[in-house]
DNA sequence: GCCTGTACTTGACCTAGGTCATGGCCCCGC
DNA sequence: GCGGGGCCATGACCTAGGTCAAGTACAGGC
């Protein structure tokens, strides 16, 4: 079911070039604001400077623009640069699972790495780009850059236990406590407010991501906002009380802390 | 809920020492049976030797005894010598999340090098034994041994996949459907039959890690064998129809593929 | 051998959340 | 300004699977 309704503006990856922008435009890490966050996190100027020689930008993409979908050949790995993606796939019965969402600074693509193809749909969500890190090449430099091999160790060893916090058991409350507090955390760390943001993705997808009916989400967000524990209006939201909200979604892991 | 009842023969990894085996007891992956499916997958003569300067043995585990718990401090990635281990959390409220089963080759501990502490806890569920290979090192060494990094990356990619297979919207017939065959196919891999093999897991476990309730799986089992497809003599369990529950699993991930 | 505890099964019932249906709202194109 | 299509909210109803309770059956201790 739920077809998504992604307009669908041709793929990938090697519309970088065909969309007509020089396909060496370097990305420079050594400038970026988000290099602490991450793939550079720690390193030198020097080998920020070769992170740059590697690194190079996309250009904008579309709501509804495909970076890369099941099956495509693996390449690279991205990284966020600005905007959301939401990753997914769809099974045979045509459901969509909706498996995260990716902000500014987090990394895209990790999963393919094992069987060398894509085993998920990444689209945008709003206006966004990524810096695209051709694995070879990247897996190459972390032999070189101890750094480098560390934080992507790091990073990937985020994305399993984020993966796995998703998969307890929960009530529909308590993962849409955690998932609030969640992109809340991201946000701030982003140089966001924590306590106020726009979600850029619809009820449907945080149902889906959340294995909840969107029907539920709308509910459960109803019954917060009568708690006085959040503000909603449209997809703006403000966590009144995060206390409270913490209490309801009880460690259920930090979800992309 | 679900105390779980491991006996709780005190932790862990200094255990190996306090145990009274050789500390220095070296693990040999240039001999070992599952070098094509552990972390020394692909390296040549040269390299495996290095790596059994690395790898050390642990002592056998009993049922119930644990490999390390949350909070410990992250020293080393394990890979499963022989036997199954169990991981898990324990949320605020006391209830048990199973996060996943590990057969030998399979590697533990990877979620715990983002935070430098291990997040989960990992208890063996029959007499059970790994190589211990200190993580300091091992990426030490991944530096330089090419092959070894590019598996290191692959084990963890497929790590985040599998997480992510679970936690898509399934049925309960379609989750033990996919069970069973990831079982099977793993079970495959390491030479067993994937026809016929033992649960090492409790039914409690197997719907912890499933999301369901224990009388679900039950009940689920009664189903699968009265329809002709598996044949279920307490652990012992039988796959008749391999293809109908392919059917009926539906591409939910591979699950440990 | 018997006793006890734990794991498992099975049935009866219940509820969280899904499904279906309706209606409002906002945004966008014209 | 008007009309149409998403998206979202909300009510009425339904069901998959959870919960509770009562066995059964095997394993381990003595």
């Amino acid at each position: 079911m739920v077809k998504s309704k992604t307009a669908d503006k041709e793929a990938v990856v090697g519309a970088i070039d065909a969309r007509g922008f020089h396909p060496k435009l370097q990305a420079a890490c050594s400038t970026c604001s988000l290099s602490q966050l991450c793939l550079p996190m720690g390193l030198n100027q020097a080998d920020l400077e070769r992170m740059d020689g590697l690194v190079t930008r996309s250009a904008p993409m579309h709501e509804g623009e495909h970076l890369f979908r099941v099956g495509d050949e693996f390449k690279a790995i991205y990284a966020v640069r600005a905007g959301t993606y939401k990753s997914y796939t769809v099974d045979s019965q045509g459901r969509e699972h909706v498996l995260g969402f990716h902000l500014a600074g987090e990394l895209l693509g990790l999963d393919a790495i094992y069987p060398e193809r894509h085993l998920c749909n990444a689209v945008a969500l709003d206006t966004a780009s990524v810096c695209v890190m051709p694995f070879g090449e990247l897996r190459e430099l972390a032999g070189q850059i101890g750094g480098l091999r560390a934080q992507l160790l790091r990073l990937m060893s985020k994305d399993i236990s984020d993966a796995t916090a998703l998969a307890g058991d929960f009530t529909a409350e308590e993962r849409i406590a955690a998932f609030m507090l969640g992109l809340s955390r991201r946000f701030e760390q982003r140089g966001f407010s924590p306590k106020e943001f726009n979600l850029t993705m619809s009820r449907r997808d945080i149902a889906n991501y959340l294995r909840l009916a969107p029907e539920t989400v709308s509910r459960v967000f109803a019954r917060f906002e009568k708690d006085q524990l959040i503000a909603v209006d449209r997809r703006s939201i403000r966590l009144v009380d995060i206390d409270k909200l913490h209490q309801m979604s009880l460690c259920m892991g930090e979800m992309h802390s």
